[in-house]
DNA sequence: CTGTTAGCGCCTTCAG
DNA sequence: CTGAAGGCGCTAACAG
């Protein structure tokens, strides 16, 4: 059995308060009692019960963390940042992978994390009635990825004018029959990233005149794999786009595996634009809409501790910015003679 | 404030015991009466607080993670997949980022799962003052990714065979000036990984007869811009290679970057491989050495889930499989007329 | 500056 | 089958 703070009270010759109060650098204990009590606990390799200690006092020390998949680059980068950030802060991090429809629908149901966490941070963008559940928590709530929501302080991109950057790029290659993929509109789980690119890339095909062809859209469930069915989906449309606006850089990295495997050389025959600028997407030379990843987790982690402090004029929303990086998997459309049109 | 046992027992009209023991499903209650006690407690949404019952029970029903760095796409993917089975079960997952030296020296000297967890999955190798310490819990322990360990159950594949698969894959190619990508083998964290894939290289080049040539070897410090220093530095060879194994796929990655960068192609003028089977080897065709990353986590988590529930014969060591995969990185030396020498 | 007295919310004996 | 008592290990008011 390992030591409790009375054992270490006896070794000193104390009571368990002062014990208490000197090991969490509360005053009220002379320094040489401190000390000595520090000593003597390290000695015994005494450490509090977390379990205990947040029974008693209310606070846990711990952040819940939600996230749809931290297999997934993007999210892995930003619970990685925000883990550094909460770690350093003395919080522990506990993780739940909300990526399927049932273990999704039981967190919101059981809320696991309840007395558990101070502080709840997800990934996800929680629909009205899970954004509620967790109000009724009562703790600091914050989202990363998304935009604005009462209750929650959050930070994001402007998912629709990024899109915009990656289409307009096309339009002013020259291309004019531009795809797209994507993911539903009515995903399963609610999230409106998708959403919010669509309307950006059907923003920039109103303003250039282009008329939208529902056949130049897919689906690429915002995976490599899916991205790859998605292009190949699109190569069998009767008029084959010019380009392709890939909502994610993994589902660009899927549909240019799909183009190599029909022999399309990138961007001679197809370009094809990313979204996120993945660690990798420089090696493969994809064109993005370039986002600071890990800045989310580490903004919302920051935010999240200072509303922990209760620290005033915590901003409620922090947008992030976007930025378009022009590698080797676009060009002007062979048609055009220049891409210069605006 | 959110419902304790005590308002359940009180609208319900028994005592509290009664309804914990109706709630978890113990017998020594009337159906009929716990039926009700659950409606009473779905209605009062009361969820029993688990600090306070793992403190009476001493039971945590959560699981300690010790992973490098999640943000990695092999780190993620076994934490993912590991979640998956844990959280199937009940636990929750508690993660600690110890990429860090001192994020890791803290963590072991504090210790902070010490009475937070009943059982802990780690990502990285201990060293054995670390494996001590942890072995102190008394809990089931558990490291992926690595050798059998006395006080732990691990699952791991077969490095120095991989290294030697990848290698003879070369030499079979009719390469003799084969490089290597790997890391110092006294890195500051304590990582067995690199020492066994640089001898499964050196085991292959003395079986082929090659001289070792130190010039041929550098650090790539497990990265994809490590890996691409590293492979701007072999280019600087008197000879440089005409083949490099990369001990990952990300430093494999990163090499292709700056082969790329130096109008080098692949792999007529260098052929490379990889290891591990990242999800992107298969967009940029590289030649790698697979190994089935989720099934760390699974089996890891399964085999504690197994030792938490005191089953007998839990094998302590796992071995998972690798396999080359011949994708387009690598191909005949050009000197050679044919692949085959073996 | 330090000790005492009560709990935090639940589970686990033990009686009935 | 059910209830009462005690305690898990710690912290927070109070006293002094």
């Amino acid at each position: 059995m390992a030591a409790s703070i009375i054992d270490v009270a006896q070794a000193v010759g104390v009571s368990p308060s002062t014990v208490s109060r000197a090991l969490r650098g509360r005053d009220g204990v002379s320094d040489e009692l401190r000390v000595r009590i520090i000593a003597v606990a390290a000695d015994l390799g005494y450490t509090a019960s977390r379990n205990a200690s947040s029974l008693a006092s209310g606070r846990t020390c711990s952040i819940g963390v939600l996230a749809p998949y931290v297999g997934r680059w993007f999210f892995g980068t930003v619970v990685d940042a925000a883990e550094r950030v909460f770690s350093a802060a003395g919080y522990d991090l506990l993780l739940y992978n909300l990526g399927s429809v049932d273990s999704r629908k039981r967190f919101f149901a059981e809320l696991p994390v309840r007395k558990r966490v101070d502080a709840i941070l997800s990934l996800l963008i929680p629909t009205e009635d899970e954004a509620e559940r967790l109000r009724s928590l009562g703790i600091p709530l914050a989202i990363t990825v998304g935009g604005p929501r009462p209750g929650f302080t959050t930070v994001g991109i402007d998912d629709r004018a990024g899109a915009e950057l990656a289409t307009r790029h096309l339009v002013n290659l020259g291309h004019r029959r531009i795809g797209r993929i994507g993911t539903q509109p009515s995903a399963p789980l609610y999230w409106t990233t998708p959403d919010l690119r669509r309307r950006g890339y059907l923003d920039v095909l109103v303003d250039a005149g282009i008329p939208h062809d529902p056949d130049l859209e897919a689906d690429g469930e915002y995976t490599v794999e899916g991205g790859e069915r998605a292009m190949t989906r699109l190569l069998t449309a009767v008029r084959p786009p010019t380009a392709v606006f890939a909502e994610s850089d993994e589902m660009a990295m899927g549909a240019l595996r799909a183009l190599r495997a029909h022999r399309l050389r990138v961007p001679e025959d197809i370009a094809i634009v990313g979204f996120d600028d993945h660690e990798l997407a420089d090696v493969v030379g994809l064109t993005t809409v370039a986002q600071p990843v890990a800045e989310h987790g580490t903004q919302a982690a920051s935010l999240l501790l200072r509303l922990l402090r209760d620290d005033t004029d915590v901003p409620d929303h922090v947008e992030l910015p976007t930025h378009l990086i022009v590698r080797n998997s676009t060009a002007p459309h062979r048609g055009s003679l220049h891409g210069g049109i605006e």
